[in-house]
RNA sequence: GGUCCAGUAGCUCAGCUGGAUAGAGCAGCAGCCUUCUAAGCUGCGGGUCACAGGUUCGAAUCCUGUCUGGAUCACCA
């Protein structure tokens, strides 16, 4: 890296200006300011309490050796105290030349000392899939794929919830007003048909919470004694005492909605190399537990419920078996933990996990902690923010849900409107037109969500939000598209590439500017991988595209006459192609050879 | 109330461990297709970086306080 080479240099010379030995952390360089003259710019102010001389002449006299003992330096000015360097042409064209028939630039085996197990998704079975696990789903797929770029080995796990006193609500409501549907019968998908009997326990135990609060029990404590929810809870017991009928109903209304649930992650692109689920982790979870208490480490009430005293840690007690014995969410995450740190031993357990569960991960550690599982520290917990709609939080009971399949049914006809109208599918087949309006629509949904900062609350506007110009996924696409085209064109006119690039040919700015550019693609993929940010990518992808239709906009490329400027041109096309497609398929976007 | 996160252009967002005159996109206005895909390119207007202090040669960035919004503190997950 000449970043490297820079800092190293500067030390030197810094050792040899002012007989200074100076910490190279102290050297700071930073790509320069596109309005000032020169690539790379190192900042002096930091040096001169050791040069003891005004910046302007520092800085001067830093680059004065640089110039003459690097030969990567061709010149370079001094704005108040930035140093500017400009590197010389040679050295871009030899990183062009030595990278450009990569296979994977930008990937590196720099992480392979370390093993990650990263989970997300974490779908419940009674509910489908909304706009809120679009975005859990888009960022860990995405995390992983950079993860694995930077080289690290990488395993992809799901959890589900296919247990617990919520499944219960909607085996309940199938049971008491199924009449024994099925969603082959109504033409459902599986998981809708098993949400809506979810949401009509709801809307009955409401009903029923109403009365009691009539005939004037207290308002917090009505949710928990409705029939309904004595209902609910016997059932659980039931399941956990794998009573055989609550077995049966559990096991086909969970094979409904895991055949729904395919559907979508096929669509979505997502797929995991194993997926783990409550209902066989649960007991593990118990059994930790109990185990805890016997020595002591946590505690039981009068009424047989199993806590954890964590007022040590400022917190407060925390419950971990209900006083009928059965599971609470946190139990079940502490086998799960138990399970997967047996299962794979890795360096880091990642969660990608909603920011409204971050106490709840802190416990998690805690109480791991607490019994004696050293690794609890290699969880991290990628809190990711909230999707919010216009009006505010998605509710479902206000049915401001956006449902995940909906939505992507509306993007891809949105694409389809759009690429008509713009007369974009001449010589389509109609399948392989069907192929581009997803491709599109996914590509369009993806890239919007995931250039926001995973950290952030994110807003979501169902109308206006999704656009298919500007900084967006179809404009990455469509930048490609061009790309090919263009390589097509040459190859009609027999144009032959050729990797012999001679090393005086002139650079153009435009074109100095992309190869910088491809120059930072691996490092802003290692920069990912460090700060589980797709954001990032998402944005070097923008940029790059920018700066390439820029290139292609100013400069003749099939017109040129002079050969090695045409090839260099098709070549440098090739290449920015090859690294949007890789960018995109980071973020999990496909990009169409035509559009 | 405690803890955590956020507040940057009309709107949606970038701005990495402090560095140059705070950047994109959308929306608005004005240009560019007989020539490689106009889902593109060029230009214009648009900012008290919530507010007030502090640290520093230098603060949108770090610290403190205030205001605003959100999350969380469940025998829901």
């Amino acid at each position: 890296m000449i970043e490297e080479i820079l800092i190293k240099k500067t030390v030197a010379a810094l050792e040899k200006l002012y007989d200074q030995n100076v910490d190279k952390q102290l050297i700071q360089i930073q790509k320069t300011k596109k309005e000032f003259e020169g690539d790379l710019t190192i900042v002096v102010f930091p040096l001169l309490r050791f040069s003891r001389k005004k910046p302007e002449q520092t800085a001067n006299e830093i680059g004065e050796y640089l110039q003459n003992n690097l030969e990567e330096i061709q010149k370079f000015n001094v704005v108040k105290g930035f140093l500017n360097l400009v590197i010389s042409d040679k050295f871009w064209l030899n990183f062009f030349l030595q990278n450009q028939n990569k296979k994977k630039y930008g990937y590196s085996e720099k992480g392979k000392d370390e093993s990650i197990v990263i989970e997300f998704s974490s779908p419940n079975t009674n509910k489908p899939l909304h706009l809120g696990h679009i975005r859990n789903n888009l960022v860990g797929n995405s995390i992983a794929n950079i993860l694995k770029a930077s080289g690290r080995k990488v395993q992809k796990v799901n959890l589900v919830n296919d247990r617990g006193i919520h499944i219960c609500k909607s085996m309940l409501a199938w049971q008491m007003w199924g009449n024994n549907q099925t969603p082959e019968i109504s033409n459902m998908k599986g998981d809708k048909f098993v949400g809506d009997f979810y949401v009509k326990f709801e809307k009955e135990n409401k009903k029923e919470t109403a009365i009691l609060i009539e005939r004037g029990v207290e308002k917090d404590k009505v949710a928990q004694q409705t029939p309904l929810m004595e209902k609910a809870r016997k059932m659980l017991v039931n399941w956990e005492s794998c009573e055989k009928e609550t077995r049966e109903l559990w096991e086909k209304m969970n094979n409904w909605v895991y055949k729904g649930f395919d559907k979508t992650y096929n669509r979505l692109g997502i797929n995991f190399d194993k997926t783990y689920y409550e209902s066989e982790t649960y007991l593990l979870g118990k059994e930790i537990v109990l185990n805890g208490l016997k020595e002591g480490i946590l505690f039981k009430k009068d009424d047989g419920s199993v806590w954890a005293d964590l007022s040590n840690q400022k917190l407060d007690e925390k419950l971990l078996l209900r006083p009928d014995g059965t599971s609470v969410y946190i139990t079940q995450d502490i086998g799960t933990a138990q399970l997967r740190h047996d299962d794979y031993n890795a360096d880091k357990l990642l969660y990608v996990v909603g920011n409204e569960q971050i106490y709840h991960f802190n416990v998690l550690k805690i109480i791991l902690e607490k019994l004696g599982r050293e690794w609890a520290e290699n969880i991290i917990h990628i809190a990711y923010g909230m999707v919010e709609l216009p009006h505010g939080k998605m509710k479902s009971r206000e049915g401001t849900v956006v449902d995940a399949d909906d939505l992507m049914n509306e993007m891809q006809q949105t694409a389809k409107s759009t690429t008509e109208e713009l007369g974009k599918i001449e010589g389509f087949s109609a399948a392989e037109a069907n192929e581009l309006f997803e491709t599109i629509g996914q590509g369009a949904l993806k890239y919007f969500i995931l250039k926001v900062d995973p950290k952030k609350n994110m807003l979501f506007n169902p109308v206006e939000s999704i656009d298919f110009t500007g900084n967006t996924g179809p404009f990455i696409q469509y930048t490609y598209a061009r790309i090919n085209s263009l390589i097509r064109k040459a190859e009609e006119k027999n144009i032959t590439l050729s990797n012999n690039i001679p090393g005086n040919i002139n650079i153009h700015p435009k074109e100095k500017q992309l190869i910088k550019n491809l120059y930072s693609f691996p490092e802003t993929i290692q920069q990912a991988a460090e700060i589980y940010s797709p954001a990032l990518i998402a944005n070097y992808a923008f940029n790059l595209v920018k700066d390439y239709n820029q290139f292609y906009q100013e400069i003749s490329i099939l017109r040129e006459e002079n050969f090695d400027l045409l090839n260099f041109r098709l070549k440098l096309s090739e290449f920015t192609g090859k690294v949007i497609k890789t960018s995109m398929e980071l973020l999990g976007i496909k990009v169409p050879e035509r559009m």
